[in-house]
DNA sequence: TATTGACTCTTACGTTACGTAAGACTTTAA
DNA sequence: TTAAAGTCTTACGTAACGTAAGAGTCAATA
């Protein structure tokens, strides 16, 4: 009973030299060896193989795998559901690249216009694939994810976007001494919301987060109360607010 | 005009570095420098670079990207459509993927039975994702593919159905001095496909190019023809036949 | 029973596609 | 004019294997 190396190469697609290396580095390692030493993978060895074969196809890195699954408190359950979700997202972003390459086809044939920004949608996805919904539930905070979005906007969008983002500073700020939960207020905030997502796509989540930012990093605080003493506490809430209100619909 | 690296990077999501690597190894290097040797990235840069991360995201590496794309037969409008295809392959494998999870969280919750090979359906795609379809248009001919696919039974395998396809093998060597298109041929024929594709998945068209193969490798001509001679030639004209009247429907 | 062919093992260097860091120059905003 | 941010080249580091060598195992076959 069990499988010698080959056969379970040829069960998943993977090579021989794969299954040696996740054992070389200790990520799976067969349960039994046979007399002459060779490996015997039991069909619990395979289930893990699955889910390492999920995790990579997701894009986390083999160490990372490792200690996600050596992790005491890891369940097995749970990591399936997740990677469902994952890999759910993975379809939509496949989804909007198969849209971009339609649009792009028609822009060849000279039909349609395209932006440079939308030749682009679909591998513009945030960074690392598995950052993004990882943090969610294995490691760090969701917070700096935001951050980084701010820090990848290019000089020439933020030019482009820094007279309207202005605009809506001054609006909040006048609004900053009112509750963050007024009709007025959270219009205001909702327009900086649509704003924000022109140049990166922001979840309610990533929005709260961000949001969060604004009261915890001092960079955030400094820049943002130029416009005036406290806007930034005042935001910070107003898209709590914000968040919390539509996250329930 | 033309865009520096770091706004390129943020554009498509991609860092500098990569930007550099590209220039490093004559993926893609920029049509301007400024004064000071800084790249600048027109937009017909920017639709080749577009150009090469499909093809990365599809899989190919970047010594087999260069290669096409500088190719002068190399046909934009084409390449885009290969695109098309190939990524609506690569969703259904994730659909396929998806499939596999579902199965596999009701396995857990023992509602249902999963054999091995169920387990890993949608990983198991035919070796390297890119030279399936690549093929097609760009080097080699489709041929030797379905040759991989049976080296890649493994033993076990090969036994559990080794009986059956003994069985088959009789079954058409007795048929083997009637025309290939009878009823009777074709309905043997169909079992040899059935069979086939328990272990692997068959195209038609792979189909028919397997028994090309039967004619013009020996390996396989010697094994079939023990059964009778004159076996394989016979098979292969079933093969072709029975795969062509199927595609047409 | 000897041999062959298909697997297996370990060891180890090679490769791809960048990451990361260092040191120096440029450009822009303050 | 000085700081901050961006850019350059050079170069070593890294992840996830690929590939090859030399040697032992195992089953089927001559």
């Amino acid at each position: 009973m069990g499988m010698f190396v080959k056969e379970v190469a040829n069960l998943v697609g993977i090579s021989v030299r794969t299954l040696h290396h996740y054992d070389d580095i200790g990520l799976l390692s067969p349960d039994q060896t046979s007399e002459a030493g060779y490996r015997l993978y039991s069909n619990e060895n395979l289930e893990m193989l699955q889910q390492i074969l999920f995790f990579k196809e997701l894009g986390f890195p083999l160490k990372k795998i490792k200690e996600i699954i050596t992790d005491p408190t890891f369940n097995k359950r749970e990591a399936l559901e997740l990677h469902r979700e994952m890999l759910l997202d993975k379809r939509k972003r496949l989804d909007t690249m198969i849209a971009t390459l339609n649009k792009t086809i028609k822009h060849t044939k000279g039909e349609i216009f395209m932006s440079n920004k939308e030749k682009f949608e679909g591998f513009n996805f945030n960074s690392n694939p598995f950052e993004e919904e990882a943090r969610k539930r294995y490691g760090d905070q969701a917070i700096d994810e935001s951050n980084k979005k701010i820090g990848r906007m290019s000089p020439t969008e933020q030019k482009e976007l820094g007279e309207s983002m202005n605009n809506i500073y001054r609006k909040l700020a006048n609004l900053r001494h009112e509750s963050p939960d007024t009709k007025k207020s959270q219009a205001a905030i909702e327009e900086w919301y649509h704003l924000l997502n022109k140049m990166g796509s922001y979840s309610l989540e990533a929005f709260k987060g961000l949001g969060q930012l604004y009261v915890d990093d001092e960079r955030f605080t400094k820049n943002i109360d130029q416009f005036g003493e406290g806007l930034s506490i005042f935001m910070s809430k107003a898209m709590a607010f914000y968040a919390d209100s539509r996250m329930k619909e």
